[in-house]
DNA sequence: AACGCGGGGGA
DNA sequence: TCCCCAGCGTT
């Protein structure tokens, strides 16, 4: 007899057992926020983990944490201030869906989480996985979730052809994960799933001889261990180009705040222009005067999910602009920008890390530790 | 150089 | 209900 929706023969108790056991042994109980847990520590970290690795995450959360121990501290922050914990962390909405979140969790909830998982699932940032990953970790309440490492233990333990993003493959694994989470040891169970995706049954290489359900996985029977789950159909990625406008003045480097959403949305970088060639434009109609000299960087490409960006620098030197500085909300001066607790993209960083070198080479200052005291 | 990750939002 | 968007690290 086999379930209908799921086509599982065996009973969803057995494959939970296995997975705990394997857990027990096998598992990781040392992560950060598997101490001291909390919906709002579960949270943090499901949402950093969302995009990056354990291993990534793991200094980022503890800053994180450090800064903003709780829910109200969080709302109590300012979006400058979330972003820059967040840099280089990548998917800058998330960030500022966090605040949002916490903002409207003290507002509406006393910043008590609520137990429903819909109400959760109201909140910016957080979907159906994630609202049932915060229930089920930090609470034990009986919730499905369907991460990235679940869907891939699923699709292959139960060899679920077709990509996870199309609304029917999506169903089935909905309704797998849902049979198979137990009703008692939630929290374990969930963390146990996400462990073995994340350690044995992996993208790249998963390792079967490890793998406590490896007896009935149906993608290891039929040898499709590494070509499920099926992969997203891929288009061609453009090709953008842009020059950053690195202009060193008096006061030290121009950075402008960018628009709320969109490309690093609410991070902060260099002016941007089309080409070189628009450069001493720019300074005269923004800054107020031809620039002293300009000389164009070394280019790079950026790379994201569905374009490659050409990044021109110019490095630019201004006199002292004497009132033409236009001091403009959104655009400001910095000596000294990782001080400054702003949000910068990982291009920007390390182009600011590549001049503040160059410099001090020119300078004969390398011999100075930066970092001393 | 390709790929994955969970959710938001517009068509 | 699609379909597109986003930014890094990993492989």
């Amino acid at each position: 007899m086999t379930d209908c929706l799921t086509g599982c023969a065996e009973s969803p108790g057995d494959f939970a057992a296995r997975l705990l056991a394997w857990y027990d042994r096998h598992g990781r109980h040392d992560l950060p926020w598997q101490k001291d847990v909390t919906p709002y520590r579960v949270w943090v970290s499901e949402i950093m983990l969302q995009q990056t690795q354990v291993g990534t995450v793991i200094p980022y959360f503890q800053r994180f944490m450090a800064r903003f121990p709780d829910v109200h501290a969080l709302a109590a922050a300012t979006q400058d201030e979330v972003l820059h914990h967040w840099s280089g962390l990548g998917y800058y909405a998330r960030g500022r869906n966090l605040h949002r979140a916490a903002q409207q969790l003290v507002d509406q909830y006393q910043g008590q989480f609520p137990r429903q998982r819909q109400a959760l699932e109201a909140l910016p940032g957080i979907g159906r996985s994630t609202a049932a990953a915060i229930l089920a970790l930090s609470g034990g309440q009986h919730e499905a979730i369907l991460d990235g490492n679940v869907k891939r233990v699923l699709a292959r333990h139960r060899a679920v052809q077709g990509w996870t993003g199309e609304a029917a493959v999506q169903k089935r694994l909905w309704a797998l994960a849902e049979y198979l989470t137990p009703a008692e040891r939630v929290a374990d169970y969930t963390q146990a799933i996400m462990d073995l995706g994340a350690t044995v049954c992996t993208r790249g290489r998963p390792r079967c001889d490890a793998c406590p359900v490896a007896d009935d996985c149906l993608a290891r029977a039929q040898g499709l261990q590494s070509s499920l789950p099926t992969p997203r159909p891929r288009r061609k990625q453009p090709l953008r180009q842009v020059c950053m406008l690195i202009i060193q003045g008096p006061q030290g480097i121009l950075l402008e705040q960018r628009p709320p959403t969109g490309l690093w949305g609410g991070l902060w970088g260099f002016p941007e222009v089309a080409s070189v060639a628009e450069a001493s434009g720019w300074c005269q109609a923004q800054l107020g005067g031809e620039p002293v000299r300009h000389e164009a960087m070394e280019p790079f490409v950026h790379t994201f999910t569905h374009f490659r960006l050409h990044i021109t620098p110019v490095r630019v030197w201004v006199q002292n602009p004497a009132g033409g500085v236009m001091e403009a909300v959104g655009r400001v001066w910095y000596k000294d920008t990782a001080q400054a607790g702003l949000g910068l993209a990982a291009p920007v960083t390390r182009l600011l890390n590549q001049i503040t070198q160059e410099d001090g080479e020119i300078n004969g200052s390398h011999g100075e530790m930066r970092n001393a005291g």
